[in-house]
DNA sequence: GTTACATTTGACAAATATTGTCAAAAAGAA
DNA sequence: TTCTTTTTGACAATATTTGTCAAATGTAAC
């Protein structure tokens, strides 16, 4: 699976674009950025819905991809981190359809 | 589903044990248990534990139900948030059986 | 209804984590 | 080299989490 960082930064580069002109639109340094890139820092959800945007990427694909780097990332070196996740996915799918 | 903190107050109803007595091994303060019981504060990992040990609960099924939630609360109001779930686990699973 | 405790509430403080800047170092391409 | 881009790491600003505390509320016995 392709990470989010690695997503963002073939597509900057596919576009020929730096890092100073993306990072100038999130109004963010370009030391993040490329942290954001090489996936040593985490994007704020308002900078991958921007990212998309910029890069003209599918938006759903990459919140998708995102969230979930945001929530394997709560669950590393859990033993139980499956078990959880499926869990998880039963909680979310009984609530949508049913109650609550 | 019952959530962590609805498992912890019965539990330690039925032991007939007061905030009092279980926040002071937790060292924190009673309001603070009070909150995570009634589910509104989460409780930490370590305070997960050793609410397991204090109430003679099963620490791998408390977990669990302490990650989902906290899993949960990632995604919380994420329209895609099942599809990041599945993305989740397909991603945790390739890489505990293979890879890496 | 008053006393004695248990629990809850909410304002605030402390601690921790996240998000960012900046300047210097490293890497690439002439 | 020189020019430009990217990376690195120390640090600052900000936000979030975790906790205390005191007062308010709930509960039961008397």
């Amino acid at each position: 699976m392709r990470t989010t960082g690695e997503i963002i930064r073939e597509r900057r580069e596919k576009k020929g674009l730096l890092l100073r002109h993306v990072s100038a639109q999130l109004d963010i340094d370009t030391a993040i950025l490329s942290k954001i890139e090489r996936g040593e820092r985490k994007a704020t959800r308002e900078q991958i819905t921007k990212l998309a945007d910029i890069l003209e990427l599918d938006k759903e694909t990459l919140l998708i991809h995102y969230l979930s780097e945001k929530i394997l990332y709560e669950i590393q070196d859990e033993d139980l981190g499956i078990q959880a996740l499926k869990v998880a996915e039963k909680t979310i799918k009984y609530g949508v359809t049913k109650h609550k």
